[in-house]
DNA sequence: ACATTTCTCTAGCGGTCGCTACAAAAATGA
DNA sequence: TCATTTTTGTAGCGACCGCTAGAGAAATGT
């Protein structure tokens, strides 16, 4: 429960009858004196390096160069702005998974580019190592945000599983194996290679372990 | 630096002439009221659920039953119970990993054996779900307590390599195999498995994903 | 008996946590 | 000009953090 977010455009604008796409109506009082995207770009990098609870909102308001009533008033209280944090990290740098599924024409095909993908993407040093989704809510003191990302990495082996399915359905794979322990090794692998990145591992030594992983896949 | 962790043998007496083997030699002042292992075991499953950030020292004196100045006279301060801590988890609960690589004849089989052996562990219901070393210490803002865990995993890797060398140098594996992405690749799927099992994977479902690991795994 | 040693209990230290009240500042509408 | 609306900076709230001083309790040595 909190004073209310503020966002681009209020809901009862959208409803008003003529407004033909009006982008931001002038609000009334002082404007905001940030970048509303760029701040969250910040507080995205520091939730991804250090997790929830190791970022303390000083550490945010410091990372965001912004005033602590300036971030709750923007963003809500902590927890609500990790929750767009996860929400945004997923746009920006998760979705490299979705597309694989979406985008392969075989769920062979579709892991070994999520995994090949995921090599680069944990090693990459333009952003911290590994991904937030694993890493950014263990041992978590707020259950509820711990959960979250529990969902969240069950959804994405989910959505394997699915797509391993969709394979067995039309005789692209073979009907007899396991599509949800396919779908877990593979969730497991993306796992361990999130925790080798943030452990050191460099992209070619992610990548030569997921083509050992890739090795002993069904084949049609 | 601080006041002192009191051993039960002070160092002294092991220098001392004739002194048979004696085991506890009634030390001076108000014997301890609580059993110290007893209560190292309460704080190891303590550290190993919530991790070390996110379990105060409020909550170990909780659990171990004891006031805080008897904690950091038995154990010295936080940090150097929780090391106290992952020394004793290494050995009460995961000596299986060495203890595989040691007996098994080949490492085809003691990799094979940690896995099926990490699938129970890392589900047993009789203490926290998944491995400690590889969840207490993630997003620790206190950066040589992640380091030293880091170290272990790093080192359990180094250890899987070795053996596997060892077979190369034997003949026991071909001499054109990546030792070093084999032995990550056994790593990563061990964490990945941990990981899952905090996220609520049985263990038949581990083992499953731990076959299919195995399945590609190079033969002789 | 009594001094000595060591542990336990109560109480509380300084510091940081997430969060917010309040007033000054900067925009708009009249 | 001036009332209204919203954001900003300061300053600080109560709660918890890791940790410890100090007094009393329970053992041993003489």
């Amino acid at each position: 429960m909190h004073p209310m977010v503020s966002n681009k455009v209020s809901s009862k604008e959208s409803e008003e009858t003529g407004a033909k796409a009006r982008p931001a109506a002038k609000p009334r009082g002082r404007p905001r004196s940030f970048d509303r995207e760029t701040a969250l770009e910040k507080a995205i990098l520091a939730f991804w390096e250090h997790g929830y609870e190791a970022t303390s909102v000083s550490d945010l308001t410091r990372v965001m160069d912004i005033g602590a009533p300036s971030l709750y008033s923007a963003f809500g209280d902590k927890q609500s702005l990790f929750e767009e944090v996860v929400r945004e990290y997923g746009v920006r740098y998760g979705s490299f998974a979705d597309r694989a599924l979406a985008e392969e024409s075989t769920a062979c095909a579709a892991v070994a580019r999520m995994l090949r993908e995921a090599a680069a993407e944990y090693t990459d040093p333009a952003h911290p190592y590994g991904c937030l989704v694993v890493h950014a809510a263990t041992n978590c003191s707020t259950p509820e945000v711990e959960q979250s990302l529990r969902g969240r990495r069950n959804a994405s082996i989910a959505a394997i599983r699915s797509r391993i399915e969709a394979d067995i359905a039309t005789g692209a794979l073979p009907p007899d194996i396991d599509a949800a322990a396919l779908a877990r090794h593979a969730g497991a692998m993306i796992q361990g290679m999130s925790q080798q990145a943030r452990d050191g591992a460099s992209r070619e030594e992610l990548e030569a372990l997921a083509e050992i992983a890739m090795a002993n896949w069904p084949r049609t």
